[in-house]
RNA sequence: AAGGUUUUGAGGCUGGUUAAACUUCUUUUUAGAAGUUAGGAAAGUCCGAACUCCACAGAGCAUAGGGGCAGUUAACAACUGCUGGGAGAAAUCCUAAGGAAAGUGCCACAGAAAAUAGACUGCCUUUUCUUUUUUGUUAAGGUGAUGGUGAAAAGGUGGUGUAAGAGACCACCAUUGCCUCUUGUAAAAGAGGUAGAUAGGUAAACCCCCCUUGGAGCAAGACCAAAUAGAGGAAGGAUAGAGUUGCUCGCUCUCUUCCAGGGUAGGUUGCUCGAGCUUGUAAGUGAUUACAAGCCUAGAUAGAUGGCCAGCAUAACAGAAUUCGGCUUACAUCAAAACCUUUUUU
RNA sequence: GCGAGGAUGGUGGAAUCGGUAGACACGCAUGCUUGAGGGGCAUGUAGAAAUAAUUUCUGUGUGGGUUCAAGUCCCGCUCCUCGCA
């Protein structure tokens, strides 16, 4: 998977893309010229201790290798480290899903 | 049985399914199989080293740090054993623990005085004046016993002594220096003698003595590729700057010309076989060391080590980034060993 | 990876070489002034306990140490801010 490397593609998808917020997190998405889509995590310190963002962004990335974000460049930054589990993070990712594609 | 002290170990396990990274093998051109994949603190970055570069990492001073003795170690501000001091009823724990009889500084308030024991107050003798005497008062001298404040007041108690007194002298006690002997590798301990010696505290204030100390850090550094570059070569050498986190000396480079100008950024490597781990034997009180056998046990690069289901259990602190040795801090629950005190029973 | 600074009442910010901590300003409370408000003036203001005045104890992020005495000196920890590569 691709993924968003560069704080200049960071902040190209902050400014131009679109939100979608949820309970869990914020999707930023920001429509490709070339087609091929990249996937980017933010997660603060503020979040929690390093064991806990490390486990919201293998979550996180768990989730994106079976849905592949073809055609966009997604950022998911996290909210709050308290309510993050698979099945939340699950259902808002769903409901973000339906609204792209 | 209750309470306590010290030390050590574990830090989730099993099965299924689906993904990621690395290594090896197979076949073959995209896959398949097998194996491995985060800790005791990976943390804080508080010390010490390895490794790399800075001429060979150089010389002197400063700065900074350490400080009982002996040992362990690659090294250390770490560790072990012992000595002195402190806490505790004990097991045991804590201890930056050289020098204040080299020098300087400071010791608020209170107090006569805060460090050369002098002034003041007091006591005593002689003396002037007054007076029956006492008292009061002038001058000279003796004394360092009186002063009750303070954290701290210049050894303590008792006696002899004297005009008044005082280690001035004596007895006992306390402390210190020196000498001798015994024990110990040593720090030191014990015994005896001697000196009236009695010396305030503070060095985590400056300082003195002894010892150690060059700087930067894997974004160190090395290699490859692109570009009008860079590197390289020749000549010149006054000033300035950098390496160099203080100063001086020394060294190197930048510097100007032959010859011009613009600022981006990729990959590989360093990268995990090492002061390594496990077991056993031997030496040592111990830290640790020696020998033998066996083993290979994370290596990512915006960053792998995960998700779901079932069972047991309800469960902490917490995530490697060059690598090791320590220290410090966080930690649910479970387990083991040794020792101390009190009570009861035999 | 390297290394620099800081934390004091409700807020900003003082406190010399270690010697009575809460100076000063803002804010807040009470009273006076005014018909009322604003403004001005005066007093008080760290916390807790007992009280008639007043006294005692705890207090400089936190846990220890040195010292007669620590906001200050030394060590460990927590949090915040900043710099270099």
């Amino acid at each position: 998977m691709n993924t968003l490397k560069t704080s200049k593609d960071f902040s190209n998808v902050f400014d131009g893309g679109k939100k979608f917020i949820t309970a869990t997190s914020i999707f930023f998405y920001l429509k490709t010229s070339s087609g091929d889509g990249r996937l980017g995590i933010s997660v603060s310190r503020r979040v929690g201790n390093a064991v806990q963002r490390n486990k919201i962004k293998r979550i996180v990335r768990n989730i994106f290798r079976f849905f592949s974000p073809k055609g966009f460049d997604v950022v998911v930054l996290c909210r709050r480290g308290e309510v993050f589990n698979m099945s939340t993070f699950a259902r808002d990712f769903l409901k973000f899903w339906k609204k792209v594609y």
